[in-house]
DNA sequence: AATCTACATTATAACAATTCTAAACTGTTG
DNA sequence: CAACAGTTTAGAATTGTTATAATGTAGATT
């Protein structure tokens, strides 16, 4: 587990100033065996549940994309309802789930690496990210309600 | 180029009744050369000055939406500040220049069919995109921004 | 052709996600 | 510790989109 200290090092070396509520943003979001997908609103809960702490909304948002800009977070695109973000910045694909609205990382080996075989002149690839959206496969799905 | 009369067919193949203002945007999105990508915005405009009509905002958001549903339309993903779409609905593939904020589409040869080798159980895969982000090659420019 | 009705259109209200504002606060530097 | 630039904050504003409810219309039925 990494120590609220570690995180003043991180933020400085990011150069951003540590703060309270970056410290404890980081506590939430990076303190954890498994990084994993989330929304600001989720983000805003958790803070309240996990930490009992209020972190004002325009603060979570400065500070997610503060986090974003310096590669210490990542935004995803599946859709235009909202934004997600991820803790695991390194290139991987996604598994998006329509029914749950759930945001499943692929495992390395779940695609077969994807071969762009002619790219746009005068530009080098940056990212190839592969989002494959799924939903439930029961064609005689009765509607509750 | 496209008449009308087989918008008014095509609309009613795909069980749409061919009201003015449906017809009117057929004429917008389909009577052309080349397929293109667009939002809502986007298509307002076009249809107030290409056209010089007028046609509730609602009115185009419902009729994008039922086309798309009827598979006339395809949305696609590259953001979520709004929706995009695109008029060409075949499995196709995109590069996004992160310079210029460019959608491009991918030419059937530039890349290989993606290949999924699992999948997540009861779950039916809808849809396979791939966002392939590129910049310019020149340096090891970071994103200003 | 008049009538009927389910589907469409419309202006506007409502909504949700995000950004802006401007005042108060705080980490850092000297 | 003083000064200041960077940060936080509540609330307002903005943006993209969906819901509402009254009015209009395409196409079938008479």
């Amino acid at each position: 587990m990494v120590k609220n200290c570690n995180f003043i090092e991180k933020l400085r070396g990011l150069g951003l100033r540590p703060t309270k509520q970056r410290v404890k943003m980081c506590e939430v979001l990076f303190n954890r065996e498994k990084t994993f997908h989330f929304t600001i609103n989720d983000l805003v809960k958790m803070i309240s549940e996990e930490m009992n702490e209020k972190i004002s909304l325009a603060t979570v948002y400065n500070t997610v994309h503060a986090f974003e800009k310096k590669g210490y977070l990542k935004e995803i695109t599946i859709n235009s309802d909202k934004s997600y973000f991820d803790t695991n910045t390194s290139v991987h694909h996604h598994f998006y789930d329509e029914d749950t609205h759930e945001l499943i990382d692929c495992d390395e080996n779940d695609i077969d690496p994807v071969n762009i075989k002619k790219n746009i002149t005068g530009k080098k690839i940056n990212s190839v990210e592969v989002l494959v959206k799924v939903a439930s496969d029961n064609q005689n799905q009765k509607k509750l309600n």
